[in-house]
DNA sequence: CGCGGCTTTGATGTTCATCAAGTAAAGTGG
DNA sequence: CCACTTTACTTGATGAACATCAAAGCCGCG
């Protein structure tokens, strides 16, 4: 029992309003299969506040979320899909902060220090979001002790690996880069060593600091040297301890 | 009175228990000058609390305050000098991942969500550092749900501050982020167009991904263009136009 | 005084971005 | 469903940006 509606979202509060996607009559909080994820420490009426201070989103692939810029008004929780938050500079590659997927809160990574977003959000495929004002949450950090807690340590991981990544990356060249998110890939996001690759080439290069042709020219190499099997966007791992090696000595 | 004890410290628990600096017996938290500045929302009473779980520590320029692995107990915070969190992969050039000056909390950084540290800290020049315990913290952040957004909100400012910073540089050439930082020296950290330089060429090749060489050569460039003035670490920004179109168009 | 670390400049080589051009795949409208 | 357009993928050739190597002067410190 779902009434579909378009309308022009205001939750950014931005300069520029967009058409959002279908919005969906909000699946109740109680009964979402995600909320243990951050929701453990409310209790029933608090998880009751929870629900009514959201609004759930469908986004098809490639449309635009919020943008650099907009004010930031609530957390963003994926529930579906795949997003990206990237950052654009004119005349530049665009690069990929982070990829969320779903029981991600990307929001989370500015809500409570910054008005606006530095970086836009996209969905790379269909996607379902959702978003809970910014305001719920101020509430209930201050009512519950365990909840802040809980956000807090959300926050600091999200951050954290980010960082990690994104040092990690810095300090190899493409071929170190290539080989360590191929595994991140396969041991952390799938936990497999065959999987479909969510990403374009380019977005590949724009999330590991590299041009779209040398992702593809040491993918083919990697392919060449029997390290690993390619098939459209299915990568296969035939030798992972290579790819580690490279990883490692990149 | 003070009394100055040496001692080993076990904050850390880490593996490897290193020796500290002198202890200074610590100063009061509710005469120290810069509680205001996180722990404006604190009652005298649990302020009392939070200065029982504190201990202040001088730590000599280039001394080790802790190492990548260690386990984090506690939140540092700094009082005097200045410090460098830093990440030493082997055969590679150390990356500084961030600069943390008087009013800076470090730990806050990783804090929750990790229980090692992914970084090591250094003291850049002679430093004075509290530990706050991170047990005390979270107690206090259960307690008082205004101190807790004050956490968060101050957590939030770091890791968006790191990350921007890191996104900014990396898509710029050399010059682009001489420019960059030179900027940064003069407007957000000194604010004046001249300023002494706290790092050496090295820990500036570190901080910003390049190296030691280019750094002085490119600042030599800008010298000879009559952008900036050189004397051994006291830089004067000349032309700040020319400054921020090299640090845009890098 | 001499040693090691920091700074500086020049010469050389490697890595990677850029340009170009062509093929495959995927969306679009009739 | 087919022609058409656009987007993604792929390979090769070239040049620029930057790391690396080398060597020498400088400064602080034991």
């Amino acid at each position: 029992m779902t009434s579909i509606i378009k309308f022009i979202c205001y939750f950014t509060q931005g300069q520029n309003h967009r058409i959002m996607s279908e919005k969906i009559k909000s699946p109740n909080c109680e009964i979402c299969s995600f909320k243990g994820l951050l929701f453990d420490s409310l209790k029933p009426d608090e998880l009751g506040r929870m629900n009514s201070c959201k609004d759930q989103f469908d986004f098809g692939k490639g449309e635009i979320i919020c943008q650099e810029g907009d004010n930031i008004n609530s957390i963003i929780y994926v529930n579906r899909g795949l997003i990206k938050l990237h950052k654009d500079v004119p005349g530049k590659q665009s690069q990929i902060v982070s990829i969320a997927r779903p029981f991600d809160f990307v929001g989370l990574l500015s809500v409570f220090s910054k008005t606006k977003y530095f970086y836009s959000i996209t969905a790379i495929e269909d996607s379902a979001v959702c978003f809970i004002s910014k305001v719920c949450i101020i509430n209930e950090i201050n009512r519950n002790g365990k909840f802040a807690l809980d956000i807090i340590s959300r926050m600091s991981k999200i951050t954290d690996d980010i960082l990690e990544t994104k040092f990690a990356l810095s300090s190899k060249n493409l071929r170190g880069r290539i080989a360590h998110i191929l595994l991140d890939f396969a041991n952390n996001i799938y936990k497999s060593r065959e999987f479909d690759l969510p990403v374009s080439r380019r977005e590949i290069a724009e999330l590991i600091d590299m041009r779209t042709e040398n992702v593809i020219r040491i993918m083919s190499e990697f392919r060449r040297d029997k390290i690993i099997k390619i098939n459209g966007h299915t990568i296969e791992i035939i030798n992972e301890d290579m790819l580690q090696k490279i990883s490692v000595a990149g």
